[in-house]
DNA sequence: GTTTGTGCAAATATTTTGCACTTGA
DNA sequence: TCAAGTGCAAAATATTTGCACAAAC
């Protein structure tokens, strides 16, 4: 199995490719597909293949930098995570903007519902789709 | 558009395909992919096509009779839904249980948390992964 | 009898993988 | 140096679609 200190070190050499995709990934508030991130990798002179986007976003998964959604029609996108801990994500349905929440109030309640039906070990975060106020309906990527 | 009752009558013919997937549906506590009810369709000695499992699918969905869940390895799940409104699936990682949980806390407290970064007509509904307590561990389509 | 549904097979879309070559430490 | 990473192309998976035939009403 290994240490966290040995998942830590196992796998993670600086890469131009690597350095790229976290860059984007970490400017972006919205979830984005693999597919996505290719096509931004690539508008900026970037140049990576989509297999090695995949396999960067699995490894960043791994380590718990980034947090996968699945969209509506089946995609899979990823999001730079910063909050750790339980945390509610809220995702506008119409550009796609992701707000982190501060779980605490969400979290305590999921916890009492989970009680009854005999849950337990519940997962620190949810995702839930809303509208935001500010939003420009115009988002390039979506 | 169309009147919610337009969206009733149109395309809504009783096969003998469409009952057997519904009774199917109705009878499983799971969230089942399409994969696995073609798999105990076919089991039961019912014919039916994995197209046919995947357009009636879509058309339990606009209708609202059955709901949607994406897993973690992007596979989409369905389960037949008998609870409106507000609510909360608690599903088992390990056998896929769902267990449905009246909303009312829930849903004010994400209404709530979702009030401050200016979002607005939150979801209804949220799928929320945890492990259960009577979990039997051996559950024969994972 | 006409409209809707079904099965099959081919097409799409997404993600993964084998393998030879390249690169970072 | 040499283990780890990359690109390419092929494979695996999941889902959709065109079209001819069958079934429902």
């Amino acid at each position: 199995m290994g240490t966290d200190q040995e998942r830590e070190h196992r796998g993670t050499r600086a890469t131009r490719q690597r350095a790229a995709l976290l860059d984007v990934l970490q400017h972006s508030t919205n979830y984005r597909s693999a597919g996505q991130l290719y096509t931004v990798l690539h508008d900026r002179g970037e140049s990576i293949s989509l297999a090695t986007v995949y396999r960067a976003l699995q490894l960043f998964l791994a380590s718990g930098r980034v947090r996968v959604l699945h969209t509506a029609d089946g995609e899979t996108r990823y999001r730079w995570c910063c909050r750790t801990g339980h945390h509610l994500h809220l995702i506008c349905r119409q550009c796609g903007r992701a707000e982190e929440v501060a779980g605490d109030a969400f979290n305590d309640t999921t916890a009492d519902v989970a009680e009854d039906p005999g849950f337990i070990n519940v997962s620190p975060t949810a995702e839930v789709f809303g509208t935001c106020n500010t939003c420009p309906f115009d988002d390039p990527l979506r």
